[in-house]
DNA sequence: GATGAATGAGTATTCATTCAT
DNA sequence: CATGAATGAATACTCATTCAT
């Protein structure tokens, strides 16, 4: 049977305190040496398991990319049709932003994808892989009648651009009441584009 | 009495020296010396007339954020009102993103905002801004009765939250054809929420 | 009849403001920008006053070594000789050490003798015309037969020795009332020396 | 399991390096580039021994107190109490001061305890335990009849205060048959002190 | 008499990384 | 599997000082 590696249990914990650190003091001054230090461990240690840093922040980007796939998740539940695509949709605009991930550490990684092919592509497929997601969701909405539009993808794509875009513009908001009343309005707007309101 | 101030001057030459270093190596590996050496003077000079690092990043982003408004310029000239709305709502979508502002130094700067309350407060300044000034364009077209819509000010908010989400989304897009379908898609839903299609 | 330089005024004032600095953050962290600063003035000025840090060092150490003088003050008073020389002592012994001069900015200034001859010079000078006055102090005594000692000299060495000695013992003690009894103990041993407890 | 630690040697070596830097160019002066240089090694390799200036400084400061306790050491010979004594006295008179600690470095040290509670501590505690081990040695000489004092705790304290005295005092002497002659004097009225002339 | 421009050397400290054990 | 030694380049920033105005 041979003993398990412990490799890759290790390089999620160091992802994790990389993480930590990143949340903390931003991912620019996120070093091997604070890492190491979070976990009270050797630097050498860190640097033994992800051979260099940018390894580290790649791993630091598909754990980013993991806990995006988790909020998107669309829980298959056995609700009828029309309560289940809304459900899908509330949960899209709820996105639990500040629980799940850093948005400041969220922005220095996307930031990444200008100049680092690998990374752009990681993204772009996280992207695809949500709004193929969404569009097949969508298709069943359409075929049990629950929903009629004419183009299900670019309703699909569009449902996303209205999604990045809050959260963009959300992160500005600092006033409670503001934040939520403006959320409610965006969330408004993509029922309305499905003919859901 | 004294020597003659070359300061704002100065200032504006370090910080173009700043953006380009950024622009190429990323904001998180732009530094003191690199502006130095880029300017071909001494590091010491860069710091005399920026106190600090986070200074000299301030004034990146107050230069960003000028950039910003000059892309979001409502031209008045003296087409007619229909036009003139018009062509505003096309500036706003071409938004010559990569020409004016790389998008990697672009995500790393708002990435501060989560850090910085001085930095989150001059970036929702100039948002609260533009919109406004969307605000009043669209309501002199309404009274022009170029536009019918109910609420004035929510339809500006979900245009900005349109154009952002679409930045931030078209980042990803490589393919040209793929990108300009999206990006017309984009407007034509904006025009749609005008009744101006 | 000209006009009055400020010079001499002007050194002082920036003399004080090195001193207070050095008082700070010690002499070794006090350098002319924190002076031009204190002074809300350019360092080129300070400079401009002070050729090189040398001569500041050297300006603080004349205005220490004045200070001192001003301590050991023999006061000539009209009382009678006995009460006269027991002021004397008591006036050395008092020492306002925390008041009149940082004790930090005195020692630092004191251990560059070793590697400068001016300012060893400076400090001999003064010391030796402190020993002087206290010795004439016990010849008059002495004559007016308020004391008989040996070597008037000696015990006027002997009893800035002592002098001394306490101020660097005393600086590390903190506990006041130890403070005062061992002051008392080398007082009178003091008072001891010339017969006059 | 891992590699052999040369911490305490090389933390040794470092600080002797230090000091060797200090005594030559002054404690403000002395870098933790010009240790390494002294060395011949990176100055990384400094901080990896020695996390900060500060901690040097410490190093520093306890190896001279350390040197300090090698002159004042009792030394218990076979010899009979009364030589015994004298000889401990001419040893606390002798102290080798530029032999064993460099006189400018000893200040610039000590004038850290103003600044320093650590530093004030250590200094303190060094000071209490000599004056102890004086005050036991009286002690054991009067039980033995060699002298005759009423208060040996503040006789110890005395003679303490003396030499210190001596200290400060006789750095500023250059004349070398003035510096013994005053020595001598300093040491005699120690002697007479415990009756012992 | 005073300011600001500019320099160049220097500071402590951090970095990622390699290698020996 | 993990530690500690060691490096070398880089970091932001401070320093005293000179010179032009």
């Amino acid at each position: 049977m041979g003993r398990k590696s412990l490799k890759p249990l290790r390089q999620k914990e160091i992802v994790k305190a990389f993480y930590k650190v990143a949340r903390r003091e931003g991912l620019e001054n996120a070093s091997i040496a604070k890492v190491a230090a979070v976990l009270k461990v050797n630097p050498s240690l860190v640097i033994h398991y992800f051979e260099t840093k940018q390894d580290l922040i790649l791993g630091l980007i598909e754990y980013t990319l993991e806990q995006y796939r988790l909020i998107y998740n669309p829980q298959n539940g056995t609700t009828d049709p029309k309560t289940r695509l809304r459900k899908i949709i509330s949960n899209l605009f709820s996105r639990e932003w500040n629980n799940l991930f850093d948005d400041g550490v969220f922005f220095s990684c996307y930031a990444l994808i200008f100049r680092n092919r690998t990374i752009k592509v990681h993204y772009k497929n996280l992207h695809d892989h949500l709004r193929r997601m969404l569009t097949e969701a969508l298709m069943e909405a359409k075929a049990n009648g629950v929903i009629n539009v004419k183009d299900v993808e670019n309703t699909a794509d569009m449902i996303f651009v209205l999604i990045e875009g809050a959260y963009y513009y959300l992160s500005l908001v600092t006033n409670q009441a503001d934040y939520k009343r403006r959320l409610a309005l965006y969330e408004r707007h993509a029922l309305m584009m499905l003919n859901l309101t």
